[in-house]
DNA sequence: TTTCATAGTATCACATTAGAAACCTCCTAC
DNA sequence: GTAGGAGGTTTCTAATGTGATACTATGAAA
């Protein structure tokens, strides 16, 4: 295994759709969204790459994810949990970063991640 | 084309042995680093990904390759352009959440990465 | 009873990445 | 002329990631 924090922590959040996952769940003022709203967000992903993803960030307790059995067809609500909620000013500082060295998007430069409503759009 | 910066700035870092070959290039007090010293430090990284990532981040201005062809055989020295140098906090501060959240290493932990003598291991 | 919505899973195929190993060129030193 | 170091490149193969498409289950509503 590789020894080093860095390395391991890329193969957590370097993975396609994942940060635009945590992004999208962060955005707006409701904590919970909905697998299909997501996909709706998420412009261009599969069920299977948003399932994935999905999966994989409630394993690294970077998301939860609640089931509601009472409504019928059950519901699933995905939500940041502590850790989540850290790391979006890593993901901020990354496009501040980017915004000042590598590309120039006057949409992303003006608003808050929060209430943007850029979606990722298919090429 | 996608239109999320955060989607195409991780295109970008976040592929495989980006991040160690910038921590590498900041580490220590001398700001120049001869390609087989890359390749010394980086346990575990063949030189073709250590040459493919290097002509990226070069393409991408977060580093530069300086030859001295006055020294023979000419010697090729890699160093961090200032954007390079302001990605290392962005870095530092995934690396503190990593600690915080996901892993516990008390070698990275104490250590500030500047002086960090931890190298990749091969698995 | 057919359709719709939610929340996925299954299957297959393609593309990209990564790695191992060998090789190359230039020049120096022995 | 042969070895050796620096700084890579080439070739081939294997693993992984990604995507398209179709399909499933559940229950509500028409």
């Amino acid at each position: 295994m590789k020894d080093c924090t860095i390395y391991k922590t890329m193969d957590i959040i370097g993975k396609r759709w994942t940060l635009c996952i945590l992004l999208e769940l962060y955005k707006g003022d409701n904590n919970e969204k909905q697998f299909n709203e997501l996909k709706g967000m998420i412009k261009g992903i599969t069920p299977k790459m948003l399932s994935t993803r999905l999966k994989e960030l409630e394993e690294q307790g970077i998301i939860r994810k609640r089931v509601d059995s009472t409504a019928l067809p059950a519901r699933s609500f995905y939500s940041m949990t502590e850790s989540g909620i850290d790391f979006i000013r890593i993901i901020q500082d990354i496009k501040k970063w980017a915004l000042t060295w590598q590309f120039d998007n006057p949409k992303c430069k003006m608003s808050e991640c929060k209430y943007c409503t850029n979606t990722v759009t298919s090429k």
